[in-house]
RNA sequence: GCCUCCGUAACUCAGACUGGUAGAGUGCGUCCAUGGUAAGGACGAAGCCGUGGGUUCAAAUCCCAUCGGGGGCUCCA
């Protein structure tokens, strides 16, 4: 038996003449056709040897997405073009109408449409992800099932129907596989032991496992209660740093001043971190054409859905990763074994990704995002081991120089694992604590292993940060090769990599890390590197505003984000505004201040306050930014000047 | 995409159930006050009550649709 299954706003046909002289005659009321609203209609073909078990699987599906998409009605509409290997007629019509009664169970308006006669029919589908549907149901698919999974448990197949034209966005083959795939959870231990993840002691350390335990309920799925809106979202406004548009789509955000100066500050950081790690940095395109052949085949094996954009009778799909912009250069390039692993970077801003509305959150999923993204060409499997491990370092790295906590996932296919499972374990050593592992049977996307750091945010849900992805897929798609020692071309092993994952996640870290240290009695702070305003200037009276002129412009020599809180305010509700700015330095210039050259500093999260000479000051932030980049602030520093955003 | 909650001044929110001239705090403006470490005082301006329909003599309020945001589901290289 073989269903399409098509969610329409409407359906409405009428018939023309009989296609079969067997057919029965109709009604007057049915000659003149009919018309159904927010209907879900069932093309159907019955086959030969299709019997009731059948017609009760293929129903007990249909109830499924019928119930999931709240349509008001059913059509059962007789479809003969469906299969090549149609039951007889007869056959056919006891089966039309013994599955209607059967679908009248959930459905008790449901119809059906006359058969043995050519229709004339219009219908609006509409479109969403379970609007489109076919399925196939045989007696075997049942049997085989049954016998394959024991119990009740039977698959069909039930593929999302691709949209037919290119100019349509792409349903990835990977989106549907990936949602097939059965995977096994493990937890792997620094000493090496492999444990089921559902039998794991997360309180064999005390405690009740903190993040870890916290990261593997997550993604096994098994406690998701309702939660409340993540911290950062609060923040982010509050502090004048993100806020939405609802002039855009969904999940494109606007970055205001003292944001826009965080996020540069990070891509300055995380550029510099990928150039130092050896890589070359590129540029490239943000679209490109749904039918070049290179692109459609890794389109298809991507989980992610586009954006499209036209140009005159062409269509685009906009870039998810700088994969594409990367691989079409290293197509061109001559690459010797001598240059591998050969390292490529790009700060994507932006990436997209038409995420469903449902699954945005704040800054934590986007549709437009800033990716660093980095590729490696690795000789083969082994340089590519090595240079995973690497980059499992490298990460690492990172997150401890941002101090951002994190829980590894390591995701394989279950042979690589086993094969390879030494090499898990020291990376495992190196972050010293127990790490998940998913293994998965078979690959669904291109990469045969891949790891993950996953930020632990204040409602217990995890984000991914880094990732390390093994690609053993794109050089063939993308015809990329170099030439090895003894002069023949090979295609390289490439490795995926985002060290720190989008810029817009880390911000999001960064904020749910500190909300999280908020609630728990702390006093919540920007690193000192990235806090817009690195010292205030507070004058007691207006008295003092010529010499802090002078003090500012003395600290904004030595590059520190120093501003001046010259408002008719008084100085008790400059220290509280400063203060509800996450101001790191607070400096109190009165007239003993400017006589002793000590100025009067509350120093965030220091309960006393501290005096200190503009040098020593200049010295305290030269310090605590040793290593991190600069960059000016953008908004005048004079806060009479500043608006309200 | 589905389910659900929410959308009122620049911001945070009350008012809605029970329809009848739009409320507060913050911010902003003017004036007074010139201060010693988390809110000095007075006055003032500021609203297509998300948008579009409907019901009604009358809609911020009730109904329908739609857009946007949060949460749940699905999803998350």
């Amino acid at each position: 038996m073989r269903l399409l299954q098509l969610h329409c706003d409407y359906i409405a046909f009428k018939p023309k003449s009989k296609a079969l002289k067997t057919a029965a005659e109709l009604s007057p009321e049915e000659k003149k056709g009919v018309r159904v609203e927010d209907v879900v209609v069932l093309f159907t073909s019955f086959e030969a040897g299709d019997d009731e078990r059948v017609l009760e699987e293929a129903a007990r599906l249909v109830e499924k997405d019928f119930r999931d998409v709240h349509a008001a009605t059913l059509l059962v509409y007789p479809y003969a073009h469906l299969s090549s290997n149609l039951a007889p007629p007869a056959r056919a019509v006891e089966l039309l109408d013994e599955f209607t009664k059967i679908v009248r169970r959930f459905a008790p308006s449901a119809q059906r449409a006359p058969f043995g006669y050519y229709k004339e029919f219009e219908l609006k589908c509409k479109g969403h992800p379970l609007a489109e549907l076919s399925k196939t149901v045989t007696s075997e698919t049942i049997e085989g099932k049954a016998e394959r999974l024991g119990a009740k448990q039977i698959v069909v197949e039930d593929a999302v129907k691709g949209k037919e034209k290119s100019c349509e966005a792409v349903e990835s083959e990977s989106l549907k596989k990936e949602a097939a795939v059965k995977s096994k959870f493990f937890v792997l231990t620094p000493e090496g032991e492999l444990i089921p993840a559902d039998s794991f002691d997360f309180g064999r350390a005390g405690g009740d496992g903190g993040d870890f335990a916290k990261f593997v309920r997550y993604e096994l799925q098994k406690e998701r209660v309702y939660v409340c809106e993540p911290a950062h979202i609060k923040l982010m406004k509050e502090h004048e740093l993100v806020r939405y548009e609802s002039a855009s789509d969904s999940g494109n955000f606007t970055w205001l001043p003292k944001g826009r100066l965080i996020k540069r500050l990070l891509e300055k950081a995380i550029s510099d971190f990928c150039v130092d790690y050896g890589a070359m940095e590129v540029e490239t395109p943000i679209m490109y054409a749904f039918d070049h052949p290179a692109l459609k085949k890794y389109l298809n094996r991507f989980p992610a859905r586009q954006y499209v954009v036209k140009s005159d009778d062409r269509e685009f799909f906009l870039r998810f990763a700088a994969c594409f912009g990367q691989f079409l250069i290293n197509r061109d390039m001559t690459i010797s074994y001598k240059q591998l692993p050969l390292k490529m970077y790009e700060l994507t801003r932006y990436s997209f990704r038409r995420e469903q509305s449902g699954e945005l959150c704040g800054l934590k999923r986007l549709r437009a995002f800033t990716m660093p993204d980095m590729h490696t060409i690795c000789r083969d499997l082994a340089q590519a081991r090595e240079e995973f491990a690497n980059q499992f370092d490298a990460s690492t790295q990172w997150q401890e120089f941002m101090e951002i906590p994190f829980e590894t996932v390591f995701r394989s296919q279950t042979d690589f694992f086993e094969e390879n499972r030494e090499w898990y374990v020291k990376m495992t050593r190196r972050i010293g604590k127990p790490v998940l592992v998913e293994l998965f049977k078979e690959r669904y996307a291109y990469f045969i292993t891949k790891f993950e750091h996953n930020f632990v945010d204040t409602a217990n849900k995890a984000a991914g940060l880094s990732t390390v992805q093994i690609d053993v897929e794109n050089a063939d798609n993308y015809e990329i090769s170099f030439v090895d020692e003894d002069g023949s071309k090979k295609r390289p092993p490439i490795l995926h990599t985002s060290i720190s994952g989008a810029v817009e996640r880390v911000v999001f870290a960064l904020l749910e890390r500190e909300a999280a240290a908020a609630s728990r009695g702390g006093v919540p702070q920007f690193p000192l590197w990235l806090s817009p305003t690195q010292v205030r200037l507070v004058p007691i009276s207006e008295k003092q505003n010529a010499a802090c002129e002078e003090i500012l412009a003395a600290l904004q020599k030595q590059n520190i984000r120093a501003d001046f809180d010259d408002r008719s305010e008084s100085m008790q509700k400059k220290v509280r505004d400063a203060e509800r700015e996450w101001v790191p330095l607070t400096c109190v210039v009165g007239e003993k201040e400017i006589a002793s050259g000590k100025l009067a500093v509350r120093v965030r999260g220091k309960p006393k306050q501290e005096l200190l000479s503009v040098q020593e000051i200049e010295e305290f932030v030269r310090n605590a930014c040793e290593g991190k980049p600069f960059e000016k602030m953008s908004v005048p520093a004079k806060l009479s000047r500043r608006p309200k955003f």
